[in-house]
DNA sequence: TTTAAATGTGACCAACGGTCACAAATTGAA
DNA sequence: TTCAATTTGTGACCGTTGGTCACATTTAAA
């Protein structure tokens, strides 16, 4: 039986990703380290590596399953939207549902603009799984309106919006208010749906 | 004489300035270290907090100097604008020519987010000099609309767009131009000026 | 010439991400 | 049960960083 071997294996990689979690979402990526992920869990700092290749990896696997979560739910209402204006609403509510849980999208844009530093992870980042990228846009509207072309352009607008959004938001900025965020991209919507 | 020690100061002052602007300029702030900046100059290292108390203390200092430069020629044309929509087409025109020099915007973001994180940094660059702020478009347009509180929103919507998109751009995004960005600029210039 | 102040130095510190030779535990076969 | 091979876990160690500090050097004024 190689499979006792492997549970263990799998424990530790929970436990040390459970410790991640709860570490960075305390503390951020850049104030989060190692040693405290691998001491929060029980172990030696050494370990971590035999399950992510470094701290980057590990983020990018926690953002994904993070994303993952409120895509599901989104994706759930979108199957049951009926026009434009409804599936739209639902983007709405995606992105204030990700507002909610700001500790971690403020993280996520911490790390987005130190991946964007880095090739490897840059790549990754932009494999789609990681972003509310241009194309998912594109495919959400697709079942109400023809117009991919400005749709891809939509996702794209709205999603550096919303980074920026964050940023603002971040600095302490109270002029912009999540319904002024909701407000514009409404506005975005209808230009470009009539394009 | 007390001079000839002040002038020799700020000789020092002045060549640790330019390595520190062309360091920066060359690897961006997180990648640019005090030694390189202090060796490319010729002092060493320790020279470097007799004029700056940290990194981020001589950054401010550069970006301050850049975003007066730009502000000046932006001003100077402001002054000779005849209405609204002069002064939006002014307001654009200062915000591509702060993408044509696209390596410092990008650097100026990255050194946003990471002064976000920290508060000291956070306190000062929200402190008007710093920031494509609210308050500045507001006073941009004072004198060609009645509506304040609009413009301190539009002014607040555009820097989170703008900086919105120079993520986007760093990630190497290529669905989103910068005519697409200045279309919808004039776009919410529009909506919140016949608000 | 002496003294005090300003300017400049570089070894030093603690902390980081990451590596590696090694120790401990687990496995299947003899 | 014994033993060798494989997997899991360890922590000292490396190079590098931002920042400090006791000290050396230069300059100014007496």
């Amino acid at each position: 039986m190689i499979t006792r071997q492997r549970e263990k294996s799998e424990l530790t990689r929970k436990e040390l990703m459970k410790a991640a979690v709860k570490t960075f979402g305390e503390m951020g990526y850049d104030a989060t380290t190692i040693s405290e992920i691998t001491c929060e869990a029980g172990y030696a700092k050494g370990n971590f590596y035999r399950y992510w290749s470094s701290k980057g990896d590990i983020f990018l696997d926690i953002m994904k399953q993070k994303l993952k979560q409120h895509r599901e739910k989104r994706d759930e209402r979108l199957s049951r939207a009926k026009n434009y204006d409804e599936a739209l609403e639902i983007v709405l509510d995606f992105l204030s549902s990700f507002l909610d849980d700001s500790k971690w999208a403020n993280i996520f844009l911490e790390f987005t603009v130190h991946a964007a530093k880095t090739r490897e992870l840059r790549e990754k980042l932009l494999n789609g799984v990681y972003r509310l990228s241009a194309d998912i846009y594109a495919d959400i509207f697709e079942p109400f309106t023809k117009k991919r072309a400005e749709m891809e352009k939509l996702g794209a607008v709205v999603t550096a919006l919303f980074e920026g959004f964050l940023i603002q938001h971040q600095l302490g900025d109270k002029k912009f208010s999540v319904n002024d965020l909701n407000e514009v991209i409404r506005l975005l919507a209808n230009y470009y749906n009539s394009k």
